[in-house]
DNA sequence: GTTATAATTGAACAGGTATTCAATTATTTG
DNA sequence: CAAATAATTGAATACCTGTTCAATTATAAC
């Protein structure tokens, strides 16, 4: 059933808006299973900490992720089952190139 | 496991991104189960005929949409079936907003 | 061929946004 | 308290992109 209202519209391209940006898509994946800190996220993904930081806050703002503060560092986790389920699939999509050759 | 490559996380973020346009989201759930020609898009949408094209441009390079002229009409339809699961899940996330309150 | 409809294209503009850098806040440790 | 580490914040900038408008191409009907 097609025709999404506006709304939804917007709301629902809010997130994919969110994941559509490389670095803020790979700061979603590192903490998917487990939580992590922005130190360790930056290392790991060769950010700076402060990029890191901004990408969090739009991330957390729309509550994709969750964070949690232990002592001087705050952990990050993403917050929702179904974004793990809506990532797992668009990786098969990337993964999986040319199962529609007909398509075109 | 986590640590998206960066090419890989280009590629599907390239995805998200087009999807991440409300305009754009709502060209692909109009033609998720049908193929839909181009004017009755932009009536349907309430968007002109140049804009819809030119978004339906980017969808079709990336081969989110597929496209099939039959005389002066030209039809495009979802191309994918990982495009359709995810719309839905990601519809099911913005749909149950509160499901994980004691996130933050 | 001409007219009409459908769709595409290109240029131009306005608004948005990812990134960097410097400064600031929070928390722990000495 | 001061010093050190972790993270956030704000301003500035350079780039990108969604939209509009006018012009063009493609197909069908007369």
């Amino acid at each position: 059933m097609p025709t999404l209202n506006e709304d939804t519209a917007i709301q629902l391209a809010e997130v994919f808006h969110l994941i559509g940006d490389p670095n803020r898509l790979r700061i979603v994946f590192a903490c998917l299973d487990e939580p992590v800190c922005v130190s360790d996220m930056a290392a790991r993904l060769g950010l700076s900490p402060s990029l890191v930081s901004h990408h969090l806050r739009l991330l957390r703002a729309a509550r994709l992720l969750g964070s949690e503060r232990r002592g001087k560092q705050v952990f990050y986790r993403a917050a929702d089952e179904h974004i793990r389920s809506v990532l797992r699939d668009m990786a098969e999509h990337v993964e999986e190139p040319d199962e529609h050759p007909e398509a075109g």
